[in-house]
DNA sequence: GTGCTTGCAAATCGTTTGCAATAGC
DNA sequence: GCTATTGCAAACGATTTGCAAGCAC
């Protein structure tokens, strides 16, 4: 699915700077930074404002369009890929990594035992990706 | 285990600030902020800085004595238990709740499919807590 | 006395806020 | 024209840094 149609499905009024910031969250699945993708966006867009980009990207995650990640202290981060998956950390090289769940993250969704309502799940792991332990 | 010998055992020199702080994370396992730790332990020993208690809980987490929690965008939490265990944000009023975790977080440790290391595990939901259903 | 620890003040950096300018129906 | 969106600049708050003073072996 394209930027446009992924706005529309999660009910988001479409705007040439939404639209570029959500196709970038899906052509980039790095997991960029607000200041990422400001960056980045600014060469196309040079009246963007780092504003415009905090305010979409909250829209976004609050309207299930993107995930909020709270992976790397100190600054959050996005992915566009809103399908259940785990999230690794490399403490080396700072790349944040998708690995496979193994239980689906949607078994846990719901009331937990406790008997609190759950609707957000994120799994972290931190440590050496394979790329830095090579060298 | 005290707070003395919980130092001892993660091998950090221990001193008047760092037992004071590794106590008051063993004793109160509401999962606070650096500044909530600076204010509580600032009645009791007035000197105390917030740089120490910046530098002495990055030391903690860093020798595996405690765990930085960043469920909470913006601003880091500390948790002295550090036996396997999730962790639950309410929104509604940002406390922290501890979960048990089915299958254990030491089963995902070491190398991953990928061929990552792992060395450090995080669950984190979000949602309403019973208290905040209620009301 | 040497090296580690502490504490203060200033600086930094990600993020938020207030408000005026602009775009879309 | 009305409402929602954008953009700028200033404010904010958590964290970091530089460095001097203090403590322990």
């Amino acid at each position: 699915m394209d930027a446009y149609h992924k706005l529309i499905t999660f009910k988001i009024k479409p705007s040439v700077q939404r639209i570029a910031i959500m196709d970038y969250l899906l052509t980039h699945r790095t997991h960029p930074s607000v200041d990422e993708v400001y960056t980045s966006l600014c060469e196309a867009m040079p009246t963007l404002s780092r504003t415009t980009v905090y305010n979409t990207l909250e829209l976004l995650s609050e309207s299930g369009a993107a995930l909020m990640l709270t992976i790397d202290e100190g600054k959050v981060c996005f992915d566009g890929d809103t399908s259940p998956h785990a999230h690794f950390l490399c403490r080396k090289c700072g790349k944040i990594y998708d690995l496979p769940v193994e239980s689906t993250i949607k078994e846990v969704m719901g009331l937990s035992p406790d008997g609190h309502v759950i609707d957000e799940v994120h799994y972290y792991y931190k440590g050496t990706c394979k790329n830095c332990l090579a060298k």
